[in-house]
Order: structure tokens, then sequence, then C-alpha cells
DNA sequence: CAAGCGTGGTC
DNA sequence: TGACCAAGCTT
């Protein structure tokens, strides 16, 4: 069952919006669209009631739960609803608190979200919890300020866990929301630039209702994810076509404008694949990618250098003693801004483990791979 | 404030 | 194949 605020229903309305300390610098611009207090009713009505209608039948759209609803809010974030799913049930089930949380230990957070990526989201959920438990009696405040100054809480989790979970009427303002804000209003922003976010997050406000914030926030994401998408976009479907600016412009396409993209970074690897029993020797990374999780020891490989040689020493470096030659195989992945190339070397014969590094086989769920290693892994079979 | 942080789906 | 991008946050 979605819930869904039946404005009719619901009681008072909601406090007026406490102003969070910490997010007040970005209102400033007056956004030039500002809407009439007719039009702003006009697209509550129609798009409340599209989304009555349409809203998908989410797990977290089952609960008014904070807590579970701020852990579906993190994990969602840069993901898509299909690849959230599932990390959420299984996250939900076993931290169903956040004290139950509090109480992970670092290699249980990060085989949590193994595979979900943005791993600092998990620590920083992690940190939030504990915070949470000592400072809050492990109840989610309901204080912006003292939410919005959780660790990982930034201007969009704060509006949208205090919408969801508590009717605060705050506005949110994500890829979705930007993209349905621009096209509605003809609006030349992009929420990438520093200006473009600060006129959207004005025009956002400008629209948050006093009553189901959260249903506004969630239907305008919603119509983002399901009609107004970035390539064609559903038009003939959309409930706000009549009050679409970009649309009677017959400029769809031109909204949001295109922000140009950081450029990629092409790198070369070589791993060491050393099996035994079917299982393989995996090495804990430390430092800023992927910090904590697990791979085969690998090197990176400056222009032209040979993978022989600094694979040895890397090797040797950690302890291991192996015999290794090329597989021919070179497996291409990306993370973030980088391509990257990776020769798969195997090792001949099959050392013990030295501290720091152990064996692992496909179906270990308890140690955090990271989405290179469990792909070596499957290719493997 | 621009740069840095994962992964997977889609066209 | 590759470019784009998804319910962002931090420093």
């Amino acid at each position: 069952m979605i819930r869904i605020s039946r404005t009719a229903v619901r009681g008072p309305a909601a406090k007026p919006a406490p102003t969070p300390e910490r997010h007040t610098t970005a209102r400033a611009a007056s956004a030039k669209p500002a809407p009439t207090p007719a039009r702003r009713a006009a697209l509550h009505h129609a798009l409340l009631a599209w989304y009555r209608r349409n809203a998908r039948d989410l797990p977290w759209r089952r609960t008014r739960d904070a807590w579970a609803i701020w852990v579906s809010e993190v994990m969602l974030q840069q993901t898509r609803v299909e690849t959230a799913r599932p990390f959420y049930l299984r996250f939900i089930e076993r931290y169903p608190t956040p004290a139950s949380f509090s109480r992970a230990h670092e290699d249980d957070v990060l085989a949590a979200w193994a595979g979900l990526g943005y791993y600092r989201r998990a620590r920083q959920l992690h940190e939030a919890a504990r915070d949470v438990v000592r400072e809050h009696g492990g109840r989610v405040p309901r204080d912006p300020e003292s939410f919005g100054n959780l660790p990982g809480v930034g201007r969009y989790t704060q509006a949208a866990v205090l919408s969801i979970g508590f009717g605060t009427p705050l506005a949110v303002l994500d890829g979705n929301v930007a993209r349905v804000l621009s096209r509605l209003f003809a609006l030349k922003a992009s929420v990438r630039e520093a200006r473009g976010a600060r006129a959207l997050w004005a025009l956002a406000e400008s629209l948050i209702p006093a009553r189901a914030p959260g249903d506004w926030n969630q239907a305008l994401m919603e119509l983002g994810a399901m009609v107004c998408t970035p390539r064609t976009p559903r038009c003939a479907a959309c409930p706000l076509q009549k009050q679409c600016r970009a649309f009677a412009l017959g400029r769809v396409a031109a909204y949001p404008p295109r922000a140009p993209r950081r450029e990629m970074e092409r790198v070369r690897r070589a791993v060491a694949l050393i099996e035994r029993h079917g299982r393989v020797l995996m090495t804990r990374r430390r430092g800023p990618l992927l910090d904590g999780l697990w791979e085969p020891p690998g090197v990176e490989l400056k222009n032209g250098e040979s993978a022989r040689a600094k694979l040895a020493a890397a090797l040797r470096r950690l302890g291991v003693r192996a015999a290794f030659e090329p597989t021919g195989r070179v497996v291409r992945h990306v993370i973030t801004h980088r391509k990257i190339e990776v020769e798969v070397w195997r090792g001949s014969r099959a050392p013990e483990p030295p501290r720091g590094s152990r064996y692992v086989s496909a179906t270990d769920s308890g140690v955090a791979l990271t989405a290179f290693a469990r792909r070596l892994m499957r290719d493997l079979e």
C-alpha cells in the first residue's frame, strides 16, 4: 500500500517552515518566473491528482518511518530506483532502527553497501546513526537544523526526509525536479552550475505547498522519472502539459540547458588473480577511491610501463609470493571519471594469505567487494 | 566552488 | 561503443 496524504483528511496544516540555518544562503536570487497564487494552485491540483493515480508502489512509500525514509533517500542519491530497491530491502530488514545500525562495524557497513557505490554515503549514514543515538535518544530529529547538521544530510536529503516523514514544508531539488522546473518555466538554468542551482532552488521553494509537501516533492520527482524524462519526454501523457512553457514554445528539448561534463581520464592497470580452492586472493583497498573495499591485488601502470615488474613489486610489498603470467585478457570498466583497462594476470601458486589479505569466494557476502572484483569473480565461472 | 566520489541502465 | 545521467554531499 502506498501512503499518500489526502489533503482532505490530513490534520491541520503543517507548521510554517522553520528556516534551516545551514541552508539559507542559497535562497538569494529571486526567481524571475515567480508563479502567481492561481498558477501554484493549478499546478498543485493537477500534479497531485496525477500522482495519486500514478505513483509507483515503492517499498519506502509503504512506510512513514523517518529512519526508513532517510535510508532510502541516501541510497537514492545519484542512484536509480531499481538499483537501490534490493539494497534498501536488505538494509532495512537488517538495520530497522538508527540504534541497530549504529552498532554495526565498518565491515558490516560496507558489506551492506557493496555494489551501490559512493561508499562515503554509508560511512556518513553510520556516523549519523551514532549521533542520533547519542544526541537524540535514537529518534530521527524533526528539527530541520538538527537533522540538517547530521553527516551526509545536505539540503536535498534534509528536505526530502522531513517533508515525507514529518510533513515539514521544505522543497527538494534533485535532477528530476530541476529538469521539470526548467521545462515548466522555460528557465535556462542547470542544476549543475551554481547560478542555475540557486535559481532552481528559489523556484522550488516558491512552489512548496503547506499541505502534503512530501507528496508534492515526490510527485515532482515521479513526474521527472516517469514522464518528463531527460530524452524523449512523454509530453502527451503529462498532467502539466497545458501549463508547460517549454512545451508551448515547442522547445522542450532545449531545457534544461546542457552543462559541460568532466572529461574521462584513461587509466591502465594490472591485477593478479590468485586462486585457491575456487577462492580468489583479495586485499583491502586504502585511499580515496573505494576505501575499505576488497579487490584482487593490482597496480596502476603509467604510460608504457610493463605490468610484470610493477605487479611483482606490489605483490612483494603485500607479502604475497606467487609466480604469475599474463592471461591476455583485458577487462574494461569505468569508475566515476576514469576509464580503466585492466590486464588480468594469473598466479600459478597459492600462498598463504598475508595480513590484510584473504581468499574470498564468489558467494561470500560478508566481504565488501568492488563491482570490478565481483565481475572478475563472475567471469571466472 | 569546482572537483571528487561508483555503479548500472539506456539509447 | 560511448555518452549521458540517476531521489547529492563534502571540502
